[in-house]
DNA sequence: AGCACGCCGACT
DNA sequence: GTCGGCGTGCTC
């Protein structure tokens, strides 16, 4: 009798002893009943008998173990750094109906389609060549191209010199569904129906695409955070574009970052990674600019088309509650009338953002959390956190149910430039698309300019190619300028920069107007948006001196509880005990996190700031004994290393 | 994660 | 008197 170490994909540390007569090597699937469940899971090795009586191995379900040493080098990397048990990183980064799943009997190879070539220029040939050049090391490079720069050609370019060699490609994107254009782009340059991964596809095709790559029947796979953790023998690049989203972040555990995870991949698996980007996040650019990744610029749009100007429009004297500025209206009539297109830009959706009681001047807050319900224009009321919604019956406080809406959302705008423009206008955002069907044909609507107009939120940032849009309307930016984050400038630059990427992609050339209450605010000052460089030669030596990423390793700890009182007692008793034992190391708060109450859990958050990565592991653990120790029931504690999100 | 066991509130 | 709420604990 045999005995192995298997690990289940579970919210644990998951490693079992299983027994069998037969051998079975590290990286091979089983199947093993586990509490009276049937769960497949992966050997990590073999072992001597244990000292407790162990079930045997239902089925081992490779010949040859589909994990190589290197990929689960790779999740046991990121459970040590994300502090996060084996089981459940591995229950995190795949899923276990994945895994569970068996490969198509027949091999189902890719549908080849007619190719259409292009020439590339000489940058971007320069910059394949300069990438092409060593591809069998780990060797990071980061594209730092303008938007309409023409990035993704020399990703096909370095697709097509990879699949020469007998290589796979791994493209990443933010978020798969709402590039259906990339999808013709693929086709189009590499002659085959580009396979897709992602965690909203139906579980077979997921199966399928997965086994399609790891079974290495198709050159490349272009897939959302997920397939990053499809195991392939042959993988030889990782491409991830528009590295800078912040929804490479994941929230639910392990909450890594995937671009760092994509990197740590790439070093293990010895093989190049390409990071693009218009806007490189501060760290990347950092990184890129010590020479820690190579640093590629394309500094001009493709085909000459010109880069928009700005229009800052102040409304700080005529702030009524008008919803565009009367220029700004202006504008845009005469936009509409010249037969081209625009593009308003609001980070809000819903119709208003506050609901108040016009007797007793109530705010009406969800109940569930410390924040306001949204307004629907169907009436509802939905709070953006915890999911609760409600139809208004009457104020919350005083009963009374004359009410007025403050703060404009994207459903506002829809609605005031219908009454102008009619039959004009298309809305996308998350609530406008829940279908990737929907999301297509009113994108579609759009390029055929059935509509003039399209009014959105961040999902009409990325990607979009619509070469008669000329005039850029952004309505939200004080919004995120304002936000408790030391990634504000950096959000409110990179959402500027991309939106505005969005004119001017054709012949004409594009205006963009920013409608503020803060005409002076620094970010707002068009020179940071005249060079390449010039945000990051601002921002850096801001983050130097408040001590924040690249500069300094951050880590989050977030308490949660039902009582607010023994919440936040716990928070400053484990908070206390690290400041400490850790006397070299900042420790900020606790305090009530911006959000004091979410989903009827009260909040309270500490930041630390450390030189380097090397007490962190520690000082989490440290941190996370210290809770097991002080906590009382109902309270939740967790750590968050690289944190996104501070609210 | 799932699933069982276990102890306190509103219903036939 | 029971149905069921989800808090705690265990799974080789």
């Amino acid at each position: 009798m045999n005995f192995f170490n298997i690990l289940l994909p579970i919210a644990a540390e998951g490693i079992f002893t299983y027994s069998s007569d037969n051998h079975a090597l590290p990286g091979t699937r089983v199947a093993v009943s586990f509490n009276n469940r049937k769960i497949v899971g992966i050997v990590l090795g073999e072992t001597k008998e244990p000292p407790f009586k162990c079930k045997e191995i239902s089925i081992i379900l490779d010949e040859i173990p589909l994990f190589d040493k290197q990929w689960l080098e790779f999740i046991r990397k990121i459970s040590e750094y994300y502090l996060t048990p084996l089981g459940s990183t591995l229950f995190g980064v795949l899923s276990p109906r994945v895994l569970a799943s068996s490969p198509p009997k027949r091999p189902c190879l890719p549908k080849p389609l007619s190719i259409v070539d292009v020439d590339l220029s000489a940058e971007q040939k320069a910059i394949a060549e300069r990438i092409s050049a060593d591809m069998s090391s780990f060797y990071p490079h980061l594209i730092h191209g303008v938007t309409g720069s023409g990035k993704t050609e020399i990703y096909m370019e370095l697709i097509k010199r990879v699949a020469a060699i007998g290589r796979q490609t791994l493209y990443l994107v933010p978020e798969i569904s709402l590039t259906p254009q990339l999808f013709e782009l693929l086709s189009a340059r590499l002659g085959i129906a580009p396979s897709v991964f992602h965690s909203k596809l139906p579980h077979k095709a997921r199966a399928d695409a997965f086994w399609q790559f790891a079974l290495g029947e198709t050159p490349f796979i272009v897939g959302a955070r997920s397939a990053l953790f499809i195991p392939s023998e042959k993988l030889g690049m990782i491409i991830l574009d528009e590295e800078h989203e912040k929804s490479y972040k994941q929230e639910e555990t392990p909450s890594y970052h995937l671009r760092d995870m994509a990197v740590l991949y790439a070093k293990i698996k010895k093989i190049p990674i390409i990071l693009g980007s218009a806007t490189p996040q501060v760290e990347s650019y950092f990184n890129a600019a010590n020479g820690k990744y190579s640093f590629h610029t394309l500094p001009n749009r493709i085909f000459g088309a010109s880069m928009p100007t700005f229009n800052i429009i102040d409304i700080k004297k005529e702030y009524t509650k008008k919803i565009m500025a009367e220029p700004l209206l202006q504008e845009l009539t005469e936009t509409v009338s010249r037969g081209e297109q625009a593009i308003i830009f609001l980070n809000r959706k819903g119709y208003s953002t506050s609901l108040y009681c016009k007797v007793c001047g109530a705010l009406q807050y969800c109940p569930n959390c410390s924040v306001p319900y949204t307004v629907y224009r169907s009436g509802r009321l939905l709070c953006n956190y915890c999911g609760s919604s409600a139809r208004y019956s009457g104020c919350s406080v005083c009963g009374s149910t004359e009410t007025y809406c403050a703060g404009v959302g994207t459903e506002r705008v829809e609605e005031y430039l219908e009454e102008r423009f009619p039959n004009q206008i298309v809305r996308i955002d998350a609530d406008s698309v829940r279908s990737a069907g929907r999301l297509t044909r009113l994108i579609a609507d759009f390029g055929s300019k059935k509509a003039q107009i399209l009014v959105g939120t961040q999902f009409i940032a990325k990607g979009l190619h619509f070469p008669d849009v000329t005039f850029v309307g952004i309505l939200g930016i004080d919004n995120i300028l304002s936000l408790p984050d030391f990634r504000a400038s950096e959000r409110g630059y990179q959402l500027i920069t991309q939106i505005s990427g969005r004119a001017g992609r054709g012949k004409k050339c594009g205006i963009i107007h920013i409608q503020t209450m803060m005409p002076n605010h620094p970010l707002l000052n068009t020179e940071i948006y005249g060079g390449q460089n010039a945000f990051y030669d601002y921002e850096l030596p801001r983050r130097a001196m408040f001590k924040y990423p690249p500069y300094t390793k951050l880590s989050r700890f977030l308490f949660a509880g039902g009582d607010e009182r023994v919440t936040e007692e716990v928070s400053e008793r484990v908070v206390y005990n690290i400041k400490k034992e850790f006397p070299k190391v900042i420790v900020l708060g606790p305090a009530k996190a911006p959000i004091s109450k979410m989903n009827n859990l009260y909040r309270y958050a500490a930041l630390i700031k450390s030189n380097s990565n090397k007490n962190i592991a520690e000082l989490i653990k440290r941190a996370a004994a210290i809770f097991e120790k002080e906590k009382t029931a109902g309270i939740i504690f967790r750590a968050d290393r690289d944190p996104y999100y501070f609210m």
